[in-house]
DNA sequence: ACCATCGGTTCATTAGACGAACCAAATCCC
DNA sequence: GGGATTTGGTTCGTCTAATGAACCGATGGT
């Protein structure tokens, strides 16, 4: 019945010449600790299509080293605290968070809405960092929250996208999410170029209806697309002026930023003047 | 000369009788990663004292699970965006991180002054969550940064431990920092029973010469002691008046965040009437 | 009081992790 | 510039050690 992880070939899980399986195993392992918290052991080996022995064992090692601990009532396992210094320092270390964590602070007090900084993983846009504004109403989405690309803010990622991988993506499956949501091939490679043109992208509830979100792409060496910055506000406080001012704000910020990390925009969004 | 990894068996690297060698080496590498990013395969296989090959596929393996990534100019590795995302569901997994989180965030902007939450991990105290002001004169402790148990805020940690274990920390050698560091045993040993005798805690310059703390500690089940929440000020921002305010509401948020969390306090510091 | 399932344990087998040896390409270093 | 040392990366055969299957006592639902 449950196709066992280490046999998967096709989609992500494709694995290079030199895995060494006893580790990747042992990952796939602590992924699923991440994704289902307080699962016990028998839960966990099931899910794997692993035996117990191997799992305990590996979780035995993963508490040992404080990867993972264990709940003492009904000995259940999660994350533990060297998860989470692991995560502390990798966002020490990622030069495109750390050098945005400026740029989303400023961002977020100028507009006194939800920033993101949105990167691409797989066929998915994952939030890497973001600035979360203390009002009531506000637009919640936490780090490792994911998305699709081709509605919302990650539509800028595909628009920059090199071709043949856009090109795979956009002959994915697309699903509705809202009456606004782009699932017409043709309307999304309308506004992909419109992204391009234009340098940046507005989605009025592709995701969620009441919310409208304001994106623009930041670019590395060889203007290679490397993340969005997303300012995403409930529609009812987003008017066209408003919009127009966030619009003005986040394409400076993710210029701004693009120079900062040694990036370069690709020549056809370099409009006259600004060189 | 440089003693290798495996081999070690007093400290920390005690490997309880169910370890898989491959995925504990392979800790020891993504550590190693984490807290010395940018070097390449050699160093890397030279501070861990193990062959390239190994390290090579341990990094690769890694590397296709997103937990490291690797720079592409001259080969250099560091933490990934997979790392960061555990990281992140860590600290939604952690109960007490996440518990503490609303409580940080009150006491902060009430005092606009950091304050921190910091667990006991091996025979030192780690920050795992903080709050830090937008000033521009502020203490600065990043998630993950340790300071030993027998100076500054880490007392608190040492005056609740288990007898036994504090008798160990205590019979370890202790630096100096500054003047004010406590390096006599039996003075810091009044101090510890005045702590437990307080339910408090204040630091004046014993790790940094210009910094006062206030610290409270929180109780698990059983009043096991499992963390202490901190608040850190310059010293010339907190005359006696103040300090006694950031100690209110420290020693209140503590207290609060213990029944959050279902611990209860030692009975030694339950006061008349509070019960 | 039953049965199902739990976390944990043992052991023999053989998969697969690893060390040693080996490359080609950079980088030193006079 | 050219010999000497590095580097990152690769290959292969050996023997370690990771694993699956089977088992066990404890727990808990009914």
């Amino acid at each position: 019945m449950a196709k066992t992880v280490e046999e998967s070939e096709d989609d992500t899980g494709k694995q290079g010449a030199y895995t060494v399986q006893a580790l990747d195993n042992a990952i796939s392992l602590l992924m699923l600790v991440a994704d289902n918290p307080d699962l016990g052991l028998s839960d966990l080996s099931r899910k794997l299509g692993a035996g117990k022995a191997r799992v305990y064992r590996q979780l035995k090692t993963l508490e040992d080293r404080g990867l993972v601990s264990c709940s003492e009532p009904h000995r259940t396992y999660r994350l533990g605290y060297a998860a989470l210094l692991l995560g502390a320092k990798a966002s020490a270390q990622i030069d495109l968070v750390q050098s945005a964590k400026p740029f989303l602070d400023r961002l977020g007090k100028a507009l006194q809405e939800t920033v993101q900084l949105r990167v691409l993983d797989g066929q998915e846009s994952v939030c890497v960092a973001n600035w979360v504004p203390d009002r009531d109403l506000r637009v919640q989405t936490p780090v490792g929250s994911r998305t699709p690309l081709y509605a919302g803010s990650g539509k800028i990622l595909l628009a920059y996208m090199p071709e043949a991988e856009q090109a795979h993506i956009l002959s994915l499956p697309r699903k509705r999410f809202t009456d606004g949501t782009m699932v017409d091939e043709g309307a999304l490679k309308a506004i992909l170029s419109q992204i391009r043109h234009d340098g940046y992208g507005v989605s009025r509830g592709e995701m969620e209806a009441a919310l409208i979100s304001a994106a623009a792409p930041i670019f590395g060496q060889g203007s290679r697309i490397v993340g969005v910055l997303v300012v995403g506000a409930p529609a009812t406080r987003m008017d066209n002026e408003r919009l127009q001012h966030t619009l003005d704000l986040v394409c400076a910020a993710a210029r701004e930023l693009t120079a900062v990390i040694g990036g370069s925009p690709p020549s056809s969004v370099v409009r006259p003047g600004s060189f």
